[in-house]
RNA sequence: UCCUCAGUAGCUCAGCUGGUUAGAGCACAUGACUGUUAAUCAUGGGGUCCCUGGUUCGAGCCCAGGCUGGGGAGCCA
């Protein structure tokens, strides 16, 4: 007989039909006379309850079912007489696939910590968290890509491997096949990557960014969603080593076109969610984080905040607030002072623009004030920094001195230049961090609970 | 990488001023219970007190070094 998930029997009327569940046993209670089992699949957030006659089954069969086994179960789908939920169904038929001996299985009928839950990485998906976590992070990324085709926006595959070392955006982990043990030297004693596979330095992409731009350059509107790799030894709740990023690129955007577009973006995913995953969140409302729907709605329901970064300075400054770090113009905002501007000041999404050019990167483009850059930051309540984006500098020239000031490898750079020497437009991007945009909705505190198998330093076990 | 806190039963934790045989709740086992909702009640088993070294008559507790984890910071998404 076919298999049903939980999630469609437990909306299916129910009739006395002929039913087949598939799952793992979350608890097993009950006495003489009937016996419990909650089933879940993973398809939802809910169990479906079986109701099993013990005399109708063998002692022992009953006796194996236990947290964590998992079984295939028949029986007859029926209104549920107690009030938990909905439908149950009343077993004929139970087998056992694989038991999990309650000594040694980890997960039992209790809640455990999150931190001991990430050292079980290969069993936490079996949770009510996980799975929700997961669930929702499907969801958004399914949503994503609906947000974008909707628009006219293709998505992009730009390359995991890259020889390119000048994005600027953190350390890089090397990609080759050279004996670590003993590379091939050239004369002068350093390492010859002549000879390596791509016969030439390669590292994973630390952002898709500038081939998104080529993309861009050609299609109009592109995104990419893939994944990123930093190898800083970044120990915090808000950053991996390996992490999913989406970024947008758009020919003919300015910066307030990107601003518009990140604010729609952000706003259609979190109503998304709203929308799409309500048991999950409410699960999650209740169990980690009691203001989560109400901070999703409030993201929803208003205009986020546009300040030039010389106004948050200045802000800053007057608001008599004690700050462990000094404000200063020209210097990159700390986390403390986001904080202030985001959660105190003006409680909402704020997005920072018009910074500093000498604490961004070489690619934004330069403001006529000789002083600042067409860049922006959103900043979420409870994460910090969400998106980073800017508008492109698209004048050949003006790109080429700041590569040469900050003493970028032009050469490396040669195929990123002629875009502007060829056909150059004015363009924008941005790129949002996957998994903080996670984080915002699942309300879940680190970032290493909201992708499955997280990747931080020490950490590459699973 | 820096600052800081922690590491005791499968899990979450208590353990007083350094003193005899290290405790609790949950989980687990056994039994009871006619419909339970992480069922309830009774009984029971369960310990490399993170590791190494030191101080002391005596260390879970004090000291040093290390390992692991949490929180904060930096780098950023």
């Amino acid at each position: 007989m076919k298999h049903q998930s939980v999630k469609q029997l437990l909306s299916t009327s129910p009739s006395n039909q002929n039913v087949c569940v598939k799952g793992w046993v979350r608890t097993r209670r009950g006495n003489k006379n009937v016996v419990f089992i909650a089933v879940n699949d993973g398809s939802t957030i809910h169990n479906i309850q079986v109701v099993a006659d013990p005399n109708a089954f063998d002692e022992n069969l009953i006796k194996r079912i236990q947290t964590g086994c998992s079984v295939s179960i028949q029986g007859k789908l029926v209104p549920s007489q107690g009030s938990g939920q909905p439908v149950e169904v009343q077993a004929n038929e139970i087998h056992i696939y694989g038991e999990a001996d309650p000594e040694t299985y980890p997960l039992q009928k209790k809640g455990h910590s999150l931190e001991f839950l990430r050292e079980i990485a290969h069993l936490r998906p079996r949770t009510n968290t996980f799975g929700a976590v997961f669930r929702i992070r499907h969801a958004m990324a399914f949503a994503i890509h609906q947000y974008f085709n909707d628009r006219g926006f293709y998505y992009l595959h730009t390359p995991i491997i890259t020889g390119s070392d000048a994005e600027g955006a953190g350390a890089m982990f090397r990609v080759t096949t050279l004996d670590a043990s003993a590379p091939p030297k050239k004369e002068d004693g350093t390492i010859d990557y002549d000879q390596d596979f791509f016969g030439r330095e390669t590292n994973l992409t630390v952002s898709g960014q500038l081939e998104g731009e080529l993309g861009a350059l050609a299609l109009g509107l592109i995104y990419t969603f893939g994944p990123t790799f930093r190898a800083e030894n970044s120990n915090t709740a808000r950053h991996l080593a390996e992490f999913w990023m989406i970024e947008p690129e758009m020919a003919f955007y300015e910066l307030a076109d990107n601003m518009d577009l990140v604010e729609d973006m952000l706003k259609y995913l979190v109503r998304y969610a709203l929308d799409n995953c309500k048991d999950d969140l409410e699960f999650l409302n209740k169990m980690y984080d009691n203001e989560l729907l109400q901070r999703l709605q409030s993201v929803v329901d208003h205009q986020f905040v546009r300040l030039p970064y010389t106004e948050a300075v200045e802000i800053l400054k007057s608001s008599g607030q004690k700050f462990e770090y000094k404000v200063e113009w020209g210097t990159d905002l700390q986390s403390e002072h986001e904080r202030y501007l985001v959660e105190k000041h003006f409680q909402k999404p704020v997005i920072l623009f018009d910074y500093p050019k000498h604490i961004k990167a070489f690619y934004m483009k330069q403001n006529d004030d000789g002083k600042t850059v067409r860049a922006m930051d959103v900043l979420f309540p409870g994460i910090g920094e969400i998106v980073g984006g800017s508008q492109r500098e698209e004048d050949y020239e003006k790109l080429l001195n700041r590569v040469k000031e900050m003493g970028i490898h032009e050469q490396s750079l040669w195929w990123y230049l002629e875009t502007r020497k060829f056909g150059t437009v004015p363009h924008a991007g941005f790129g949002l961090g996957f998994e903080r945009l996670i984080l915002f909705i699942t309300g879940m505190a680190n970032i290493r609970d909201v992708i499955p198998f997280p990747r931080t330093p020490l950490n590459a076990e699973f």
